[in-house]
DNA sequence: GATGAATGAGCATTCATTCAT
DNA sequence: AATGAATGAATGCTCATTCAT
C-alpha cells in the first residue's frame, strides 16, 4: 500500500539501547507489539516494515521472525490488546447514572479513544478492508460486542444493536479524522446528537 | 575505439514491430479508467500496480504515465465516475410513494450498489484509512452528500444526518462483506431495520 | 474470502536457499569499491548501473543500497581512493635527481597513471562536466594539488601553478585517449616538450 | 547518464505555436539545431531527449528522427556549428597590434566565449570523455586547429601548439565552471598568465 | 536466543524509437 | 512532411525473509 507511507517523516528507527540481548521470549514478545502499537500508530501499518518493527524493539531484523510470522500477525496481536484494553475502559463506565448521563459518557470515551489512537484505527481500517484475516478478526470483536450487548440489553434486536455500533464507530473515527470541520458540523453536536441516539438503548 | 560497454549510450533497443494502437487520448484514458474500475474490483488497489492496469486496458506500461501521474490519480478517476454513476442511480429512486416504501428502496439500492462494487469499496476504504489524497475527495463526497440532504429536509440537523449516512454506509459495507452471516444477523432485518431508521426523515 | 488477488499483502517471496555470503560491512563495502573500480573502468560510469556493480562485487542488487546512496556516491568513493593512490604514487618521486630528469619523471608517471586508469579517468571527465556534486569534488582536490605546489614552490604563482597542472592533466587524459596519434603528434616528443615546460619549476 | 539531469527546472518544453507545419527540409532541420542549441545550453545533453528537442524546435517527437538518427547525431550538427561561430569569432580577431594586447584579446575571447556557452561545452565534455563519436569530431576539430597555427607558426612544433591549445581550452572551460574562486585565484590574474604564456608564439 | 548481512523478486518510472494517421 | 500515441526494454530502488555467525 504506497500511499500510506504519510508519516515517513519519523524515519530513524530509533535504536533502543538499554534493551535486553537474550531475555525471556515472552518478555521479548511484549516488547515487539508495545513497540509495533507505537510504530503502527505514528507510521500507519504500510509505513513501517519488519525490520523497522524490530528495530523499534530495540532487537535485530532476525527477532521479528522468530516470534510472528508476518508483519499481520503482529498486527492482529497489537490489535487483539488494543481491544482488550478498550473494553477495559468501556468496563470501568458501567455505573448506574441516569442514562442521558451515560450515554454521553460512552460517547465521549469512544471518540476520545479513537482519537487518541487514530494511527492504530486507521490502520485497522485500511487492513480490514484489504486483508481477509484481519477483517475476520474484527468481526470476531464485533460479535463480541453484539453478545456483551444482547445480554444488557435483551429486548433489542441484534440487527439494531449492530446499526448502533456501526454508528458509533463510524462517527468516532470521522471524529477522529477531523471530518467535522471537514463538513462543516460541530464536533459537539455531533457527540450529543449520537448520544441521544443511543441513550434510548441504555437500561434504564 | 575500445570494445568495452563504453559506448553504451546509444541504448539500441531491439525493436520488434508491434502494433502500436492509435486513438484518441480521451479514448485511451476512458480505456484505462474502465479496465482500472475492473481491476480495482477483482484484484484490489493494493493487488495491481501501473503496469498490470495498463496491460489491463490493453495497453504498454508506458502509456499509463501519459494519463496518470500514479496509480492512486487512476484510483481517483474511478472513484469520481462511481460516485456520478452512484449518484445517478439514487436519482433515479426519487419519485412518490409512500416514506416507508422509499426508505426500504433506497437501503436496498445503496446495498446491491456497495455489494456488486464490493472490491471497489473495500479498496476505497483502504485508501480512505491511509492516504491524505484520497481521504479529502472521499470526505468532499461526503459534503456533497450532505449538501443534497439538507436541502431534501431543511429541518434535521446536518450531524444527525452525517449519523444516518455513516449508519447507511457503514451497514451496506458491512453487508457487502459478510457481516450478517459472520455476526449472526439476519440480512433482511438489517435492511428493515435501516430503513426504518431512516422513514422519519424522508420528507412527506 | 473472495479467490481474489486481494490479499496479495502477503507477498510470498517463493525463497529459494540461496547462499548469503556473510562478512563485515568494511569487507563487503571494500569488495563493492574494487568491483566498481574495475567496472567504471571497463564500461564507463554510464555502462553500469547499481545492480551490475553489485553483481560484480559478488551480491545481489539490494546490497549496493545498504552501502551506498546511489551509483554516484560508489563513484566519488572510488575517485577518492584513486586519487589517494596517484598521491602516493607521486610522492613516492620526489627524490633528489636534477630537474630536468624529475619533470620526465612526473609527466611519465602521470601519463601512465592516466593510460592505465583511462576508463576512470573519462567517467571522471563525464562526470565533472555534467554533475555539481562530482564536480566540486574533482575542485576540492585540484585545490589541495594546488596547496601542495605552493609549499614546494612559494614563488610560483597560483594561478601559474593551475595553468601548469591544467596542462599536465590534460595532456595525460589526451594522451590516454590516443590523441597524439589522431592529431598527428609524437607522443614522446609532447611527453618531452610537456617535461620541458615543468621543469623550470621544479626546486632546484 | 543519470546525474547531467542538473538543469530539469526547465521542464516544460514550451511548446513553440507559429512553427509552420510542412516547410522546407532544411528549415526544419536548421530550427531542430537551434532549438537544441538552446536545450543542450540550458537542460544539458543528458537533461533533455529527443521528445523535448523536438518540442523545442516546434515539432512533434516523431520529426526528430526523419532528420536525425539519435540525440548524439543533433548534437554532433549543433557542436559543429558552435565550432564554426568560435572559428569566425577568432578569425576577426587577427588584425595587427601587438602580440601582448592580441595574446589578451585571444583570452579574453575565449574565455567569454566558453562562459557563454557553458552548458553546450559541459556537454561536449561528457560526451567527449563518453561516447566515441563525438571524441572523434572533437579530436578531428583539434586537428584542424593544430593545423591552422601550423601555417601561423611554422616553427613551433606541433605538440608545443597542442600544450598551448589544452591549457587554453582547459582553462577557460574551468573560469566558466568558476574553478578560480574554487581554487582560491583570481581570475583576471588567471587570464593575464594565460596571455602571457601565449605570448612569445604569436608571430610578430 | 539474537544478530544483521544478504537475498532477490517486484514495482515504479523513463525514454529512445516507431508507425498509423 | 508532420503528428503524437504507443511501445517495451531497461533501470532504480524497496522490503519481506533467511540463515551463517
Amino acid at each position: 500500500m504506497t500511499p500510506s507511507r504519510q508519516s515517513r517523516q519519523s524515519r530513524q528507527p530509533k535504536r533502543v539501547p538499554g534493551r535486553p540481548r537474550r531475555g525471556r521470549p515472552e518478555d521479548t514478545r511484549a516488547r515487539l507489539v508495545a513497540a509495533a502499537t507505537r510504530e503502527f500508530e505514528q507510521a500507519g501499518y504500510g509505513g513501517t516494515d519488519s525490520n523497522r518493527l524490530a528495530r523499534a524493539a530495540g532487537y535485530a531484523p532476525g527477532v521479528f521472525y522468530r516470534h510472528f510470522g508476518d508483519k499481520r500477525a503482529l498486527f492482529l496481536e497489537v490489535y487483539r490488546e488494543w481491544v482488550e484494553r478498550e473494553w477495559t475502559a468501556l468496563a470501568s463506565l458501567e455505573r448506574g447514572a441516569a442514562a442521558p448521563q451515560r450515554a454521553r459518557a460512552i460517547v465521549d470515551l469512544v471518540f476520545a479513544w479513537h482519537a487518541e489512537h487514530r494511527g492504530l484505527r486507521r490502520s485497522l481500517r485500511a487492513l480490514v478492508a484489504s486483508d481477509d484475516l484481519v477483517r475476520a478478526a474484527y468481526q470476531q470483536q464485533r460479535a463480541r460486542q453484539l453478545d456483551w450487548l444482547a445480554e444488557l440489553a435483551p429486548a433489542m434486536p441484534r440487527e439494531r444493536a449492530a446499526l448502533l455500533l456501526y454508528t458509533v464507530e463510524r462517527a468516532a473515527d470521522g471524529a477522529a479524522d477531523g471530518e467535522p470541520a471537514a463538513l462543516g458540523m460541530d464536533a459537539g453536536k455531533l457527540a450529543r446528537e449520537l448520544a441521544k441516539e443511543i441513550t434510548p438503548f441504555l437500561k434504564p
